[in-house]
RNA sequence: GUGGUCGUAGCUCAGCUGGUAGAGCACCCGGUUGUGGUCCGGGAUGUCGCGGGUUCGAGUCCCGUCGAUCACCCCA
């Protein structure tokens, strides 16, 4: 029985999402990221120690449990990555090496109500980087070419990640007067949604003027592909020292970008979602053609997640979110596979007592790497065929007398002879191939 | 968590105002007696998502539930 939000997907399926989880490894690894990999659930206490963020955390009990206990050492499932992972840092820093660059790519669980894209039980791709006492904000461009050298490994759609800097936001409005700067900012953030005049209402009723809600918009629309936004802001005449931090790291994080990656990064001062944890730096991502869907991959800089006493790990990190982009892909099938089985060649069995000889056949070619597998039974050699046609298989392996094998490709019908000690299959043969279609 | 739409064979869908289920593709068998894909002939297929109710009778109406999806919320 299928459970709403969380997904079950066919082998194909999970034949992508293994090339994608096998490619965000080797790129993480490749970026000098450490592999870790943290416990399902945590205190439901360190799971809201920052903000409310999430009321829709899964709670682990036991069967017999006291239905009475409802004590802070509840259990939780986490619903991201970086939560957990602060709480290790905290836990560990004595054995660890700041700065610390780490990846993990693990389930998380977020009870939503799941459409498209969004599900219960969803794997993450996140990487993060910590250190001690303070962080440099050059890692904050650094995460966004991680991203994309990723992606652009896939066969997805092109992306475009989009920065902000809470910062920015915080101090523009502190500049103007605004009280509530939070408010505002939630506020904001709905202009795509309810438009300039629902933002100016919702404004109006957190004690915002009109002339105080202009300014924000006139800031929300401002969006630009490199460093010119800072002209922008300037030229709306705010004067903030919080600001003009904001400005100067966003500006990094853009202009490293237009260096190594034209038109990947935008400066989109709109955007302030991401959880509550984030002091500076956020990240959003869209697929160019799969806009509405939302971020696929968000994730930002948080000063004070990591902290107890006086030790303080800043920290700033970002996610792929695998589930909900291949779900987006996935509905539109826009992913293929070039064989829903990862067998490269089945040995045919012209009779049942040939099948020792055969298993030997296929021990040789496994060794060498080659996914074999012995057909099921010795049916017609045409069922045999079939078989391997209908799961994509492209080679048949048939046995001959006196050690005169032969292999046919059942695509083009080709048969030549071949020996299991040095047959080799195409290079685009020997694993399945993932491909993609999007327009 | 709130509200809307949808749920018929493996897939895509048809089934008029309620009379007890169909097509195409796929699949299986045979023609082709151990080398498939074309062609021809034949064949099987469904708890009509699930559970209640109304009715002489429900795929068709009502309620509930589960699932998918959309909007809100939130976000990967």
């Amino acid at each position: 029985m299928a459970l709403s939000g969380f997904p079950e997907w066919l082998p194909p399926q999970r034949m992508i999402e293994q090339a994608v989880i096998d490619r965000a490894r080797r790129v993480f690894e490749l970026y000098g990221f450490s592999p870790l990999e943290t416990r399902s659930v945590e205190p439901l206490d360190t799971l809201l120690k920052k903000g409310e963020t999430s009321k829709e955390v899964y709670l682990l009990r036991r069967l017999q449990a006291d239905s009475d206990d409802v004590s802070d050492s509840t259990l939780g499932l986490h619903f991201d990555l970086t939560v957990p992972f602060a709480r290790y840092v905290l836990e560990h820093a004595g054995k660890l090496q700041f700065p610390f660059r780490r990846y993990q790519i693990q389930k998380c669980w977020r009870g939503e109500r799941p459409q498209e894209g969004r599900y219960r039980e969803f794997l993450q791709a996140d990487i993060d980087i910590v250190d001690r006492d303070t962080l440099p904000s050059h890692y904050e461009a650094e995460l966004p070419l991680i991203i994309a050298d990723v992606l652009s490994g896939l066969p997805v759609p092109p992306i475009r990640i989009q920065v902000n800097n809470r910062k920015v936001l915080a101090g523009f409005y502190r500049g103007l007067g605004v009280e509530d700067t939070e408010a505002a900012v939630r506020a904001v953030d709905k202009l795509d949604k309810i438009g300039p005049d629902g933002v100016t209402k919702e404004l109006a009723s957190i004690g915002v003027s009109e002339k105080q809600a202009e300014l924000a918009l006139r800031l929300a629309e401002i969006s630009t592909p490199d460093g010119s936004f800072v002209d922008l802001v300037q030229k709306l005449g705010v004067k903030d020292d919080l600001l003009d931090e904001g400005l100067a790291e966003l500006s990094n994080v853009v202009e490293t970008a237009r260096a190594h990656a034209p038109g990947l990064c935008y400066a989109e001062l709109k955007i302030a979602r991401g959880l509550d944890y984030y002091t500076g730096t956020v990240y959003e991502t869209q697929m160019l053609g799969y806009e509405k869907a939302g971020s696929i991959c968000s994730g930002g800089r948080y000063d004070n997640l990591a902290s107890s006493g006086k030790d303080r790990f800043p920290g700033v990190g970002i996610s792929i979110g695998i589930s909900r982009m291949l779900g987006l892909l996935f509905g539109q099938n826009a992913l293929t596979v070039s064989r829903d089985v990862p067998t490269c060649v089945v040995i045919a069995l012209a009779a049942e007592q040939d099948r020792p000889a055969a298993n030997l056949t296929a021990a040789k070619l496994r060794a060498r790497g080659i996914a074999t597998e012995v057909a099921p039974s010795a049916a017609k050699f045409g069922k045999q065929i079939k078989y391997a046609e209908r799961r994509g298989i492209p080679f048949v392996w048939f046995a001959g007398a006196d050690g005169s094998d032969t292999v046919k490709d059942i695509r083009s019908g080709e048969q030549v002879p071949a020996a299991a000690e040095t047959w080799l299959p195409a290079e685009g043969d020997l694993v399945p191939v993932i491909g993609g279609s999007f327009g």
